[in-house]
DNA sequence: TACGTGACAAGAG
DNA sequence: TCTCTTGCCACGT
């Protein structure tokens, strides 16, 4: 299968992959791919695959827990409140409970090659 | 064709 | 401990 031709292609594929009701970084999802100094190009990628309605583009945050890409969401809270719905606690645009929610595709994945 | 931009991360000072 | 700088790579103008 060539479904992860290209980088990006392999960002998506990953964020697909996301459970409901977890998170994970760009930096996570950088590093799966074997580029981890390469984590911009990971919220680019979402920049552009969040118009994709199958990439749960709101269940990738920075590594601190900040929703620092809501900005890019319709309104101001959807990403907010769609990680609410999943269960997820936020506050100040910070996911509280970020390291028990924390979804590392490293260990979760297998490796790609 | 070339340069600037971008939802980040980590190291160095 | 905090702030600044660098690295990375694809897309848009």
């Amino acid at each position: 299968m060539s479904e992860s031709d290209s980088f990006f292609e392999k960002v998506y594929v990953v964020a697909r992959k996301i459970p409901y009701g977890r998170i994970t970084s760009y930096g996570a999802i950088a590093e799966y791919l074997g580029a981890k100094k390469s984590a911009r190009m990971v919220g680019w990628a979402m920049n552009a695959s969040h118009r994709k309605e199958d990439i749960p583009a709101h269940r990738v945050v920075n590594r601190k827990g900040l929703l620092t890409g809501k900005h890019h969401f319709e309104g101001t809270n959807l990403m907010q409140q769609l990680l609410e719905n999943e269960g997820v606690q936020i506050k100040e645009n910070q996911i509280i409970n970020f390291e028990e929610l924390f979804w590392n595709p490293n260990l979760e994945l297998k490796p790609l090659y």
